[in-house]
RNA sequence: GGAGCUGUGGUGUAGUGGUUAACAUGUCGGCCUGUCAAGCCGAAGAUCGCGGGUUCAAGUCCCGUCAGCUCCGCCA
């Protein structure tokens, strides 16, 4: 260091008991007050802040240094620990009982005043924000994100270390695979034409590692995956990629949640009690509209299909007919919802695909609805017993395909969740999504596609023979707070089994031996029967600091448009670069 | 690919088609020895994202475009 005042404390923890000792403290000047006679400085490191004071009485030299330093010039300073006189001591400061009187002041850079605030609540425009990333993860909260990003991660590989499992990296230069998101492709130099992708998940990497008798494997994975952003979609961002073998479910379930809790208590210091709830694929469909649902608040669907299986309303006895289903939620208290708030609703469904949404208002007068009159009096008492209703309600129903109802109802009641502040936002409620179907059809390409990957085991290999379509996996999600933060499967380790799955969703022979030859093969050498999960670390993290953007607990992260205007990625490069990568851009 | 919202001194905002674009904060200068978002006095600072159009007149209305955000599609 250009100077002899070398740091020999950090800001947080400094107190009453450093009363009369010299300290000397480096950082940034956080705020400035200039009294003329006196100056306080509220000086911050990355643990704190204190509040150092420059008095010509203690050092002329210091004092007039000190008349010339601005807001996050980096300073050291050197002075005696004071207990604050009576009457200035400051409660919202962690040191506010003491102050450092300076008594040598070096200013180790100086700096330009800085584009926004930087101790406010102000909301800064986020491009401004990524733009001066730097400055921006100088902010109290910004600078709490990645120390809990920090605390969970540690927690999570002291966790799993425990337990045996070992950390190994996987390539990040791999090869495209051909179902799943749009890969990110590296040219090769060394192959002229041919391509490099990066992994959409350490999937095949991880199912290898098992076949290579790792038995426990973990990693902190970086996946990318080129597809659009959304507030809680990067595309790039972190798994916690787990793996093991000789399990079922249930280990993998219960190791997840022993993970979780523990990496709660000691980040937040919080108690998650386990197990977590588990719901079936199906019972989240029906109750909740959702494969990830919000169970903070109650207000679950209800089927009335068999109530109303001899329906006169054309719109319900319509939807029935064609094998779909009528279901309905209970807004508690809604029947005052303006004509405005109802046709919002409407709206809000139509846009989920429904044809339209049916509606009764329960009053002390009565019903009020435009069906009403195409019901018997036997059908809406039965509605009313089913939903509970009471006056002061409105009921809400939707007559369509199985598929459909359950989105918009699903969509509605998240909607009414948040309008009418049902959900308390300091709960983090964990549940389990469990037998997904294992295989989607695919209208558009004529063929099955895998509900989570063509690796997930069916629960009954002989049901897959006979009904594809109503096969189930041996797949679970966890969703914390109707946000899906992880998933996983068993996984197929028999060729054979795993052959049969790629013909249903349409691979010949051929694709299966170009694309995923290494793992048949492997297969072949003795597989142990395996499965694992993966975490998204971001989604976790964001939760557990309680944003609504993974962007604020990323330190580098990239706006909607996929582009970091810190760096201004992408860019053009050189035509030397293409040149010696074979590669001609098409644009401009 | 589509829908919506936003864009005004450095920052955050206000701004009925009509005077010199307002307020707060920050910045700069002066005063000030107990403040902590210090205070008081003063000053500078904006061609209202960009390009067209309508109009006697546009920050304001229209069209396009760019950027940011939210959502749909997409994300095995």
């Amino acid at each position: 260091m250009q100077n002899n005042l070398k740091r020999t404390h950090h800001i947080q923890g400094l107190g009453l008991e450093h009363a009369g000792q010299r300290v000397v403290l480096n950082g940034w000047v956080n705020t400035r007050r200039d009294h003329g006679g006196l100056i306080f400085v509220d000086l911050r490191d990355r643990s704190g802040l204190i509040q150092v004071v420059f008095n010509p009485d203690i050092s002329k030299a210091a004092f007039d240094l000190a008349e010339r330093i601005r807001n996050e010039y980096v300073i050291a300073i050197a002075g005696l620990v004071n207990p604050r006189p009576e009457g200035t001591v400051n409660p919202n400061l962690e040191t506010g009982q003491i102050e450092v009187f300076a008594s040598e002041l070096v200013v180790l850079n100086g700096a330009k005043t800085p584009p926004f605030y930087l101790d406010d609540d102000v909301e800064v425009d986020e491009g401004l924000r990524l733009r001066y990333r730097y400055l921006d993860l100088r902010r109290q909260e910004m600078k709490n994100n990645l120390l809990l990003r920090h605390k969970v991660v540690r927690s999570l590989r002291g966790f799993l270390d425990e337990q045996g499992f070992i950390d190994i990296e996987t390539p990040i230069l791999t090869a495209s695979t051909p179902e799943g998101a749009r890969d990110y492709l590296v040219p090769s130099r060394v192959h002229p034409g041919e391509f490099y992708a990066l992994p959409q998940s350490p999937q095949l990497f991880k199912q290898i590692l098992m076949v290579a008798g790792m038995e426990r494997y973990y990693q902190v994975a970086r996946c990318f995956r080129d597809e659009d952003l959304r507030a809680d979609r990067q595309p790039e961002f972190t798994q916690l990629d787990i793996e093991m073998s000789f399990i079922d479910e249930d280990d993998v379930i219960g190791l997840s949640e022993a993970m979780i809790s523990r990496a709660y208590k000691e980040a937040l210091n919080l108690e998650i009690a386990t197990p977590f709830p588990r719901l079936t694929y199906q019972e989240a469909m029906t109750t909740y509209g959702s494969d990830k649902p919000d169970n903070r608040f109650e207000m679950h669907i209800q089927d009335l299909t068999d109530l109303l299986q001899d329906s006169e309303f054309k719109v319900f006895a319509a939807a029935i007919k064609n094998k779909g289903v009528v279901r309905a939620l209970n807004a508690k208290g809604c029947a005052s919802f303006s004509r405005k708030e109802i046709d919002d609703l409407s709206q809000k469904a139509t846009g989920l695909g429904a044809k339209g949404l049916a509606w009764i208002q329960v009053t002390a007068e009565g019903m009020k609805s435009p069906i009403i009159k195409f019901l018997t009096a036997e059908e809406i008492q039965a509605i009313i017993s089913h939903l509970d209703a009471e006056p002061g309600d409105l009921l809400l129903f939707s007559a369509d395909t199985e598929e459909v109802v359950a989105r918009v109802l699903g969509g509605i009641r998240l909607e009414l969740g948040q309008r009418l502040n049902l959900i308390d936002e300091s709960l983090h409620s964990f549940l389990w999504v469990t037998e997904f179907p294992l295989l989607e059809w695919d209208e558009d390409e004529k063929r099955y596609v895998a509900v989570h990957h063509p690796f997930t085991s069916p629960r009954d290999p002989e049901l897959l023979e006979l009904e594809p379509q109503n096969a189930t996996a041996m797949a679970y999600d966890l969703v914390l707070n109707g946000t899906e933060i992880g998933g996983g499967s068993i996984r197929i380790h028999q060729h054979s089994l795993q052959q049969k799955m790629f013909s249903l969703q349409g691979l010949s022979p051929q694709e299966v031996e170009t694309k995923f030859g290494f793992l048949m093969e492997a297969f072949e050498y003795g597989a142990p029967p395996h499965g694992g999960i993966a975490l998204g670390i971001d989604r976790l993290v964001m939760l557990m600091a309680g944003r609504d953007s993974i962007r604020d607990v990323i330190a580098f992260p990239k706006t909607q448009s996929a582009s970091c205007p810190l760096t201004q990625a992408p860019s053009m490069v050189s035509e030397k670069q293409l040149q010696e990568i074979n590669i001609k851009t098409i644009i401009k």
